[in-house]
RNA sequence: GCCCCGUUCGUCCAGCGGCCUAGGACGCCGGCCUUUCACGCCGGUAACACGGGUUCGAAUCCCGUACGGGGUACCA
């Protein structure tokens, strides 16, 4: 295949979501397996929709997932000049023309013919002059029909009289989505147009344009499944929470989110899902694409993240998860403990929990169940703290080993005077960190230190005794 | 309403006429490991929407039905 360009074009209306990153991410997927270029273009046709603001929103996001482009972002706003031309041409080749009618007055007047909803070219013979509020609309061909072969798809066709003439020009003046689409992708040199499905149906009104315009053969183009929620609607920034800068504040891996979205219409002929996005470029293949919708299961999305995490060294995940933790942590603890963290969260802003106990004074609040089970059900809960306190005293707290030894030896020792099994890991771990679960004690008590665990050991006991 | 698209385990993906008594992953269930929770390992659960064709042979091709979705704007 010739080096194709291909292009992610959103509309600037708020953050990107979910559903846009895979459309971007597939198109610089298939640009990078075939070795070309990834235009960004910000489609901000309508002026109200422009704002810096929307712009950040989209393009830091993208290169927080690192989809780089080779060209851009250029802005429809700043081309108007280029719309102007094709719909100045459009008019004069007798391919448009102009209208001054309402939706109302186009409501009224298919109903007094007795026609369906919609407008059916009340203004093609009127002669109306160009004027403020006077739109440019398209003139659809009556007869015949319109046909596209998808990559994904294959052949789309749509019959013209089910198209009405379109409106390409606002009153204010401004281009409408389907010329500055037709006269970008022509300008520009895109050669594949890869978009989610919810554009099939525009994609028809660009072809037709395309070819008034002469611009010869057309892009190839391939509409990726909808991405859906649990109801299979498209999903929606309004319904769904999908913001990728939901994702990033939740602690996602952009790699992991990147693997689990290659996922979602794609599967790699091998089956192995996780893996690395060089692997997955080469892999990569737009006529396999699924053609069915996809839910994006949160539940897998941590499960890949959780992987991602785990892969990690202890400093490259000391650094990932910084921003998550609190500024009084020991970042060489943390460190110190990183692979007992990085099994046990699926997002890093989950990483706290599992620490927060090693970086506090004291332990302001016991999960109640696990006091229950270990300190009141327990058998000789206090019996085990009391004898605990007694070789932690003289414990210099330097060796995870020699603590794990003499803990279980308590336990040990007093099963046998009692004759019943005794546990003493469980109390002491409610002890010191207030909950019956989490990473092992044993080296994480060389950093708490010898001071705060037995302080934290008498304070278990008075509130046994009380 | 009209136009367009789709339909393999609960979910995501594999399958592109015989390799399928349909495979992998997530989830769920059970077990092993473990004096916590996890990780890891082992095993199990579960699907070709339905009906007609075509063919020696169909999850794979064709038609229809049902169901789902998208579009029908001076949004993109």
């Amino acid at each position: 295949m010739q080096a194709p360009r291909v292009r992610f074009a959103p509309a600037p209306t708020g953050y990107l979501h979910v559903g846009s990153a895979r459309s971007a991410l597939f198109n610089w997927l298939f640009a990078r397996r075939h070795g070309g270029q990834f235009v960004l273009r910000v489609e901000d046709t309508d002026e109200s929709k422009k704002s810096q603001e929307f712009v950040d929103a989209i393009v830091e996001p993208l290169r927080w997932l690192g989809l780089d482009w080779d060209e851009g972002p250029y802005f429809q706003s700043q081309r108007k000049h280029l719309y102007d031309v094709a719909i100045q041409q459009l008019i004069d080749g007798g391919r448009a023309y102009f209208c001054d009618l309402s939706a109302a007055d186009s409501q009224r007047l298919s109903a007094e013919a007795g026609l369906r909803e919609g407008y059916h070219g009340w203004s093609r013979d009127r002669n109306v002059a160009d004027g403020d509020g006077v739109v440019v609309r398209f003139r659809v061909p009556d007869k015949g029909s319109t046909a596209i072969e998808d990559l994904i798809r294959g052949r789309v066709e749509v019959a013209h009289d089910t198209i009405d003439d379109f409106v390409i020009r606002r009153g204010d003046g401004s281009p409408v989505f389907f010329l500055a689409n037709a006269v970008d992708d022509h300008d520009m040199g895109i050669s594949h147009v890869i978009r989610g499905e919810d554009l099939l149906n525009t994609t028809p009104k660009v072809k037709l344009l395309w070819e008034a315009l002469g611009y010869g053969t057309p892009p190839r183009y391939a509409h990726l499944p909808l991405l859906v929620n649990e109801q299979r609607k498209k999903l929606s920034k309004r319904r769904d929470s999908v913001a990728l800068s939901e994702f990033m504040a939740d602690g996602y891996l952009p790699e992991a989110l990147l693997n689990a979205l290659a996922l979602l219409g794609w599967g790699p002929p091998d089956e192995v899902e996780i893996r690395p996005m060089a692997e997955i470029v080469s892999l990569f293949s737009l006529e396999v694409v699924n053609k069915g919708s996809a839910y994006f299961d949160l539940v897998k999305l941590k499960h890949i993240n959780n992987a991602y995490i785990k892969a990690l060294t202890p400093t490259e995940f000391v650094e990932a998860v910084a921003p998550w933790l609190p500024a009084h942590y020991d970042l060489g603890v943390v460190e110190a403990l990183a692979g007992e963290v990085q099994q046990r969260i699926s997002t890093l802003s989950e990483a706290p929990g599992w620490l927060d106990w090693l970086f506090v004074d004291e332990i302001s609040e016991y999960d109640e169940k696990a006091w229950t089970k270990a300190m009141v059900k327990g058998r000789a809960a206090d019996r085990v703290l009391a004898e605990l306190v007694g070789v932690l005293e003289t414990d210099p707290f330097n060796d995870s080993g020699r603590l794990e030894a003499s803990t279980f030896e308590v336990g040990n020792r007093l099963s046998e005077e009692l004759g019943a099994r005794v546990m003493s890991q469980a109390p002491l771990r409610v002890a010191l960190t207030g909950s019956g679960a989490g990473i092992p004690l044993w080296e994480a008590m060389t950093y708490l230190g010898k001071e705060r665990t037995l302080s934290r050991i008498a304070a278990a006991r008075s509130r046994l005794a009380g």
